[in-house]
DNA sequence: TTGTTTATTCTTTTT
DNA sequence: GAATAAACAA
């Protein structure tokens, strides 16, 4: 054993437990840590890598550490510098996918890309795997270019490159995937570019054809770390395997509980026959949680307790619970929205800090409905994840002209601006030239730069002249060593695409002009912060970004976002909402036991982000598509023991208000599962003191007279009533003081 | 060729 | 209900 006496203050000045302690001492081989929920995992990684270079003495580029995303390893980073006051700038700790970038940068030309790569987003494979299939003469109809972009990326996830697939296709549309998957490579080959997928394999392909280069590699990392493990995929498990096979110094932490990546080929078996792959692994078990309170954890506990294959373990905790867990059952998504809010607004009104609470939902889709509520009430929010800024038409349009001036080869970019603004090339022209490009063997945004396409017609031709100057213009600027945002507003003056927003002068049009403002402040402060890296840096990090990486914390807002964009994080109160049969578990997964199960782990995920307070809801209808649909409470509701929540019914609160459906509803009652629901109504004791009303009931007002009921927004004490009186007049009365009674 | 309308699919989840 | 594709007029 290695004598570590004399780093024992060192270590004993954070703060650890026996388990996370000997995880961090341990360093005798592979080590694989199940973390739960909450339990400092972070710490742990943390504290590891601080100890690797404070007490092995290795220099912080000797180490390889893979997070789940770049704010994780930003905060990371900062924290070891903090532990042992040294900069850790030579660090590599990022996502896989950053990681894989900064190798291919340097060393992907032995696959025949040049340093500048572009890598292409999940539109840009979109927009390529469609040229491709356009090429071949597949129709779409046959072939969802989507679902063929998903079977291509789990070959790639699975590192099988196409050259191993062809010629074994068994059925005539196997055969033409292959050569779909043929083409789509060699297509991003000719334009220079890489999807997500490639980041990874391409790194796995280039250490296995080029052994210098391993081995390079192999003595720079003397030590290998990976985060979330349970959502590494196999191409993942290679690189790792690729590094630390020799040394096998390697630490991995992880969760099979919170595994919810599989759709995306994370491999659950990764971690869970970690050991064979790696003999001689310690193994080291955290189990004190000290995110969640005792009921929070017995709920959560419940919901994965259904799950078969699992790692042993037993989350405990010794925080005593303040509050039970609830689950409330709404009429509609309008009604839950409105009643989170409702309980928000209590909460901040007790002083609890707006930025301490989430909202988590299953898809982006459901955000909607609490977006506007919270914006009715006054109360701040974020939306993390959800639409990049990056991916709005407008920016991705100057990206594409700032792309092209890193990447001359970058076809798919080429052809989203070719006629942006319009300049009179349309798609025959761009049909025309394509074919051109690919005679002469260059590509597309060379061959118009350089004029050496023949004759088209005068419209055309007059607008390609204009679209060579432009970038002429735009060269000379980028190859001045001009600041990245002057060449950036040069092109919006020189193309017009400001002039065209200013005069459409929409609401629309106006938001995109901040957002292109914004794009120009994100570069400038860039620029200014990243002296001496390149445009191509700059577009690599954007594309790179993570949902959650742009997400600051902020006090006053509460935050909205799907299970997958929470995890790893945690809030003092958390809203789990829309858990309802087809959402979660999702109605695609319904014929999938493994997915089933993933889709129960996503429902502990979210449960175990709680650490006081944990309101989980469903409501009877949902709209869907934007038509209303009548929904089930999840199964995995169900599954909980009763004793282990508070139930909350507030659908039968009024009649009738909102959206006057009867037919559905009566449908609905009907296919109602009585028996298995928690019995009746036990009504909040929220609404005590205010009267119930209905759509198209008669009432008396002191002054105004009779009338009838025509509308009713809100409830509990800020429900407003639109009411039409018997003398023609039609007033907007707050229910608590208007005093109606029934007639 | 461009800008309108209409039809259709779509929602899981993300690097 | 929104975003995209197809269909159509100018």
């Amino acid at each position: 054993m290695t004598d570590f006496s004399k780093t024992i203050s060192f270590i004993d000045s954070i703060i650890l437990n026996d388990v996370q302690r000997s995880a961090v001492l341990y360093n005798e081989g592979p080590q694989l840590v199940f973390a739960g929920a909450g339990t400092g995992k972070t710490r742990v990684l943390t504290a590891k890598i601080a100890f690797l270079i404070k007490e092995i003495g290795l220099f912080p580029n000797n180490i390889f550490a893979a997070t789940f995303t770049n704010k994780a390893a930003s905060e990371m980073r900062s924290r070891v510098e903090e532990m042992i006051g040294i900069s850790c700038t030579g660090l590599w700790i990022g996502t896989f996918h950053s990681l894989c970038a900064r190798i291919l940068r340097r060393d992907a030309h032995h696959l025949g890309f040049t340093a500048t790569f572009t890598i292409y987003d999940q539109q840009d494979q979109l927009s390529l795997i469609k040229k491709v299939m356009k090429e071949m003469g597949l129709e779409e109809r046959t072939m969802q270019p989507k679902q063929v972009l998903r079977i291509i990326s789990n070959y790639k996830n699975a590192c099988i490159p196409w050259e191993e697939l062809e010629d074994t296709g068994k059925s005539y549309y196997e055969r033409e995937l292959i050569q779909v998957y043929k083409q789509y490579q060699q297509a991003l080959g000719h334009a220079q570019a890489m999807d997500f997928d490639d980041l990874i394999t391409n790194t796995v392909y280039l250490f296995r054809k080029n052994v210098q280069v391993l081995e390079r590699y192999r003595k720079q990392f003397h030590y290998v770390l990976v985060d979330e493990y349970q959502d590494t995929n196999k191409s993942q498990f290679y690189l790792v395997q690729l590094l630390a096979r020799n040394h096998h110094r390697i630490f991995v932490v992880g969760d099979d509980d919170q595994s919810i990546y599989s759709w995306r080929g994370a491999q659950i078996e990764n971690i869970l026959t970690f050991d064979t792959v790696f003999p001689g692994t310690k193994v080291f078990k955290l189990e004190q949680n000290y995110r969640s309170t005792q009921a929070i954890l017995d709920f959560a506990n419940a919901v994965i307790s259904n799950i078969s294959n699992r790692a042993a373990k037993r989350l405990w905790t010794s925080r005593r619970s303040t509050s039970e867990v609830v689950v409330t059952r709404y009429r509609d998504d309008r009604q839950e929205a409105d009643g989170v809010a409702e309980k928000i607004s209590e909460y901040i009104t007790k002083g609890i800090t707006p930025g301490s609470m989430a909202i988590l939902f299953r898809t982006n889709a459901q955000s909607r409905a609490f977006e506007d509520v919270l914006r009715k009430r006054n109360i701040q929010y974020v939306i993390v994840g959800g639409i990049s800024f990056y991916e709005r038409k407008e920016v991705k349009d100057c990206l594409a002209y700032l792309r092209l001036l890193v990447n001359p080869d970058d076809t798919i970019s080429c052809e989203r601006i070719l006629n942006v603004p319009a300049r009179g090339i349309g798609t025959k022209t761009q049909e025309k030239l394509a074919l051109m490009a690919l005679e002469k063997g260059v590509s597309l945004f060379k061959l118009v730069v350089s004029r050496e396409y023949d004759a088209v017609g005068a419209r055309a031709s007059k607008g390609l002249e204009e679209f060579a100057t432009i970038f002429s213009l735009l060269l000379e600027l980028s190859e001045n060593k001009t600041p990245p945002q002057d060449i950036l507003s040069e092109m919006l003056s020189v193309t017009g695409y400001v002039d065209l927003l200013d005069a459409e002068d929409t609401g629309e049009s106006r938001a995109r002009l901040e957002n292109i403002n914004e794009l120009l402040n994100a570069l400038t402060i860039w620029h200014e912060e990243n002296e001496g890296r390149t445009l191509s840096d700059f577009l690599e990090e954007i594309s790179l970004a993570t949902d959650i990486d742009g997400w600051k914390h902020e006090k006053d807002a509460v935050n909205l976002m799907t299970l997958h964009c929470a995890k790893g994080l945690e809030f003092e109160v958390v809203f789990l909402v829309g858990l309802e049969d087809g959402l979660i578990p999702s109605r695609q997964n319904f014929e999938d036991d493994c997915m089933l199960e993933e889709e129960c782990r996503l429902f502990y995920v979210g449960s175990t982000r709680a650490m006081n307070t944990l309101t989980c809801s469903y409501a009877d209808t949902r709209m869907r598509f934007g038509s209303i649909m009548p929904m089930e409470p999840s199964r995995f509701i169900e599954q909980v023991p009763p004793q282990l929540f508070r139930f909350v019914d507030r659908s039968m609160l009024f009649s009738q208000t909102v959206r006057p459906y009867t037919e559905r509803r009566k449908k609905r009652v009907v296919v109602t599962k009585k028996q298995e629901r928690p019995a009746r109504p036990v009504y909040d004791d929220f609404n005590q003191d205010t009267v119930q009303y209905r759509m198209g009931q008669v009432v008396a007002h002191s002054k105004y007279g009779q009338g009838k009921i025509l509308a009713i927004s809100g409830f509990g004490p800020d429900m407003r009533l639109t009411v039409l009186f018997n003398d023609g007049s039609r007033k907007r009365l707050m229910a608590k003081f208007a005093n109606l009674q029934p007639v």
